[in-house]
DNA sequence: ATTGTATATGAGCAATTATTCATATCTACT
DNA sequence: AGTAGATATGAATAATTGCTCATATACAAT
């Protein structure tokens, strides 16, 4: 159940020209899964919009997933910018953190919709493999102190799942939302979430 | 951003021949999606694993979407069923509510990550839509009276982001599990992690 | 200028897909 | 046995897709 795609690009763009169309690509692809999803993806598409021809496309990319695959990894690291920039910048009480997490989320609610939903070999990117990692490094660091008073029978798994918890809850509150829900509910009921699994602040 | 589709079968199955053609139908395309993904799914394949020509397909079913929604239905029906039985039959400690929600799902994972993760029209089926609705009543009356004791600033954002916590942790736990984790520890740190957010038993 | 390399083009191919429809077969009833 | 409606068939169609390749253009170095 391994994606079986060559995801490298085929040449790296050397200077000038090539690398302004690669940029074409990756924006243009990050628009139309924004716009309508990976099932409605196709390289004509892309290509179209991004104002360059098929060829071109084809010159720096083995295929469509590997496209994919550099947008996702361009989406993972502003995330995780958005995520050091709010942690590092406030003060670290639950209610803070809940609300970082929610920004960097809803900033990009449609690519975020498009990528979590409809691509089939996700799970399977490098990118999302390390993400998982660092999220659950981070969640141990943060949580470790205030676990450590009341701690959980098997604390790596404690950290997996709630790692996915507030993943999902996020996810949830802003793609799916319960409706009529703000953004100051949704977080202001996980900053209590939080506490009541990790302790206060 | 609504589903487009027609969902609806063409003709009821009459009786007989009619009916066992469409159940192989819908039984062919659970086992394709359960194997190879709803983006692998063809109308042909559908089909030829059914033992029926492509015509007989289009006779009941109105496209290859309504196919995929009733399998959907059945899922959907089939896992409620079993957390009925699961949770009518033995006691309703918190370890035994996460016992039977992680068994049901782990029980057609590999359905329902097709389901989760492929479909891009899934998340506007009425299926999923009274799934949704459903887990929150039970979410609702489960917790009602132990929150009741400490309850959250918004109850029904806070029933809400529980429902889509468990499930997601559930989900991940089976899906994209952290290595070497076994359904033991899943179970009982969900344990932990409910006592701690909606108090004890 | 000239030459060589990098980059860009887009018509077109091969493969796949969902869906239709004219025809065949089956079943039930008289 | 005869007939009518229900059910099944699968070759054919129209549309779409990923991708190639022969050709053209731009750029850089001499």
């Amino acid at each position: 159940m391994t994606q079986a795609f060559d995801l490298n690009m085929k040449k790296r763009p050397g200077q000038g020209r090539s690398r302004a169309t690669v940029e074409a690509v990756l924006e243009a692809t990050a628009q139309l899964l924004a716009e309508s999803g990976y099932g409605a993806l196709t390289t004509n598409h892309i290509a179209e919009r991004a104002g360059v021809s098929i060829g071109s496309v084809y010159q720096y990319f083995p295929g469509k997933e590997a496209v994919v695959a550099q947008v996702v990894d361009r989406a993972v690291d502003d995330v995780l910018a958005d995520f050091a920039a709010g942690l590092l910048a406030g003060p670290t009480d639950n209610r803070h953190i809940a609300a970082v997490v929610y920004d960097a989320i809803d900033r990009r609610a449609a690519l975020v919709r498009a990528l979590t939903y409809e691509i089939p070999f996700l799970r399977d990117l490098p990118a999302i493999t390390n993400l998982r990692g660092r999220l659950l490094l981070l969640a141990g660091q943060i949580y470790m102190r205030t676990m450590a008073a009341k701690p959980f029978t098997h604390p790596h798994v404690a950290s997996f799942m709630l790692t996915a918890m507030v993943r999902s809850a996020v996810l949830d509150s802003i793609l799916n939302p319960l409706p009529g829900m703000t953004r100051e509910q949704a977080i202001e009921t996980l900053a209590e979430i939080i506490a009541r699994i990790a302790g206060p602040a």
